[in-house]
DNA sequence: AATTCATTACGAAATTTGTCGTAATTTAGA
DNA sequence: TCTAAATTACGACAAATTTCGTAATGAATT
């Protein structure tokens, strides 16, 4: 398996958002997508694509004229691994700074504050 | 005021990083502490720093013939938007997945589980 | 003052990313 | 079959980032 890290940028980021979200999407389907929030040519997002293909970031099913394009790299992996980074680059390697950072700046219900609660029970219990 | 929305390139949050530890350091201290973990020539950093002066991301003391920088954005603010960031982009706008991402992924102590248990019980008698 | 040494300044090249126009290809419909 | 429409392939370009070599500058030592 290779090990490679993969840093998607800015870009193939939005494009695998909607890849993670629908599964399996044409470059017709992306664009689409994209289009609502973003102003750019059908084959940019074409060349993105292809791009991505090479690197390994998705793959496709060519057996049809349209080809279909899924993710290659798992939506947790690459959270972990950009979460990770940053925690490194920006928090100093501290976990704790950047989720008190999250938290009170960033908006939070009521139950999911307690979804967090519950988490870090189990972590304690865990680490026991 | 300026608002302009100053994203850091990765170079040069490692820089950034050294200067918000350090307060102040020249561009020989600051490529010292990246060569530990990094292979660049010394010109290279100080292009970056140059050029980050130029942006605006530091200023500095010219007053003698070694230069010494100072970060002229705040780790905080940078914090916030990176991460803010990144809850749009990665984890669809919800900074509890982000949060539970990096408590299950990455380790904390238990003391600092109980710190952000704490922040959390501020957060909801604030919120009620 | 002359030499040496470390620094900054400058310019240029290499890379990566994002952009799109145009050509080639394939499919479906007339 | 031939044409039209949509798709992919390809190449090129522009902008941003990262890299470094070399020149210019300034300071300190002899």
């Amino acid at each position: 398996m290779s090990t490679k890290t993969l840093k998607p940028t800015e870009s193939e980021l939005e494009i695998l958002q909607v890849l993670w979200e629908r599964k399996s999407a044409s470059v017709r389907e992306v664009h689409e997508e994209l289009s609502k929030t973003k102003e750019s040519g059908y084959t940019t997002t074409l060349k993105l694509m292809q791009i991505m293909f090479e690197k390994g970031l998705v793959k496709r099913d060519e057996s049809a004229k349209t080809h279909y394009y899924q993710p290659w790299v798992s939506k947790e992996k690459t959270q972990k691994h950009m979460v990770g980074k940053m925690i490194d680059t920006l928090f100093g390697g501290s976990t704790t700074e950047l989720v008190l950072q999250a938290l009170g700046n960033h908006k939070a219900s009521e139950d999911e504050l307690e979804a967090i609660q519950k988490m870090i029970e189990e972590l304690k219990s865990a680490g026991k």
